[in-house]
RNA sequence: GUGAGCGUAGCUCAGCUGGUUAGAGUACUGGACUGUGGAUCCAGUUGUCGCGGGUUCGAAUCCCGUCGCUCACCCCA
């Protein structure tokens, strides 16, 4: 019998990690509603326009979506990422019409279809944000400032924060037709994917990491020279902002996004040492989206983060679940015992207990490979309505009433008190 | 889609240029310690050597194929 596996490119989640991956979603959650953002939880599926529309078929992520068609034969795909599913969400339900700026993030598994590598996974997971509903480059600068949050509550540091504008639609436009002009003279020499790029999205061809290729077009236009006055002035306001707000940040006028939905504002987070990935949040401006997608004319502005990313850039551990007591019984007290765990998880201390009888070291050598706290030995004593109470960090131990057990645990359990366990718990 | 490296015990790996019964550490179980954990020592359990074929008297070892994993390119979170 050949061993089930788990798909290539997904991974299962679990000990250590699932609490890595639950202390990230904690920590977002509450920085999130700390700038005013709800949940918003939308389908892992959506019909394929929704995607196709606002990615783009012909980029990467259009063509790397896993995509079926259902029983009545209706064409879905799985998301590649979530800011069209959210804004499809937000059109269907007139959110536009309950308030002016619509704040909304989401967490949640994300698929692609590709090789996997370190911090790239065919399932994965992101987290992410749309604001919708607010021209303001304050905004922009404050969606950055929230993402830098996220960052330093989850320890990591040592990153850059690169931004630059690539335009409303027609600097865009112009830009775009001033690129081919340029390539046209050099196109024979470039690589074979710029030669690609420049039929399809002539503007990826800034950020090709060819050294041939960037020595060549070295002199080819950068967005900064062709910014439209209404364009130029927004990005110099959400800069002032950024100063205002003491945020260290890197101009890169060749910085253009991958996805075709942006506009105005884009931002990528970047830090070394994370394999060939090294963007571990990125986001921008969206103006056109909502209308693209069948809504009303709505800018909106946003961000997302791999969770596979963030981890590979933290270096904190993060505290392991303990639990407070640990049940060891000689094998004539089992009831007792089991009674007593009973007893205990109802007056919410947590505690585990071997049901199958083992002898008293091997639940002793248990007790601490799981770090209890403390360790509950019933043996004889209990005849006389005693308890051995074991202080497992102390290695200390007494003798208890049995009635008075649990008041004894749940007053220790108060971290004023001076017997209470050095014990780290989020 | 392209390229490279690696698949041997639950985990980490050794096993060189083919040679008899496939090893270590760790984990697990028991004992020294008959009701007390992290140390030490002793003993025990664990394998279709990824799968298929070929070369050979003989293959974990060499060759071919295949599958899987990993890393990188591309692209991206």
């Amino acid at each position: 019998m050949e061993r089930i596996k788990a798909p290539k490119g997904t991974a299962d989640i679990f000990g250590k990690e699932a609490n890595l991956y639950r202390y990230i979603e904690d920590v977002a959650r509450s920085i999130f509603d700390i700038y005013g953002y709800c949940e918003i939880r939308t389908p892992i599926f959506e019909e394929k326009s929704v995607f196709t529309r606002s990615v783009g078929e012909e980029t990467e992520i259009g063509k790397q979506m896993y995509t079926f068609a259902d029983k009545k034969q209706r064409l879905l795909s799985l998301r590649p990422e979530n800011t069209a599913g959210v804004i499809r969400s937000y059109i269907e339900h007139s959110l536009y019409s309950s308030s002016k700026c619509t704040k909304l993030y989401y967490l949640g598994p994300m698929f692609r279809y590709e090789r996997p590598q370190a911090g790239r996974m065919r399932q994965f997971y992101q987290l992410g944000t749309e604001a919708i509903g607010s021209h303001s480059p304050l905004l922009d600068a404050e969606v950055i400032a929230m993402a830098l949050h996220l960052l330093s509550e989850l320890g990591i540091n040592g990153y850059q924060l690169k931004i630059n504008s690539i335009g409303c639609r027609k600097c865009q436009q112009t830009h775009t037709e001033q690129i081919l002009l340029e390539v046209k003279k050099i196109k024979e020499r470039l690589c074979s994917d710029c030669q690609e790029r420049a039929e399809k999205n002539p503007r990826r061809i800034l950020d090709c990491k060819n050294k041939a290729c960037q020595e060549m077009t070295k002199c080819l236009p950068d967005t900064s020279s062709l910014l439209c006055k209404d364009c130029k002035d927004l990005f110099s306001e959400m800069i002032h902002s950024m100063e205002l707000l003491e945020i260290d940040y890197i101009i890169d006028p060749r910085l253009v996004r991958g996805l075709d939905y942006y506009s105005k504002t884009v931002f990528e987070i970047q830090k070394e040492g994370l394999g060939a990935q090294n963007t571990i949040a990125a986001g921008g401006r969206y103006d056109y989206l909502v209308e693209e997608l069948g809504g009303p004319s709505v800018p909106a502005v946003g961000f997302s983060a791999g969770l596979e990313r963030l981890i590979l850039s933290m270096d904190r551990n993060i505290p392991e679940q303990e639990p407070d007591i640990y049940i060891a019984y000689l094998s004539d007290y089992l009831e007792e015992a089991f009674l007593l765990a009973n007893t205990l998880r109802k007056n919410c201390l947590s505690c585990l207990i071997d049901l199958e009888p083992k002898s008293l070291k091997n639940q002793l050598k248990e007790a601490s490979s799981k770090a209890a706290t403390w360790t509950v030995i019933i043996g004889d004593e209990i005849k006389n309505g005693k308890i051995v109470l074991k202080d497992m960090k102390r290695e200390k131990q007494l003798e208890i009433k049995e009635e008075k057990i649990i008041e004894w645990l749940i007053k220790r359990k108060n971290p004023a008190d001076p017997l209470y366990p050095v014990k780290k718990r989020r």
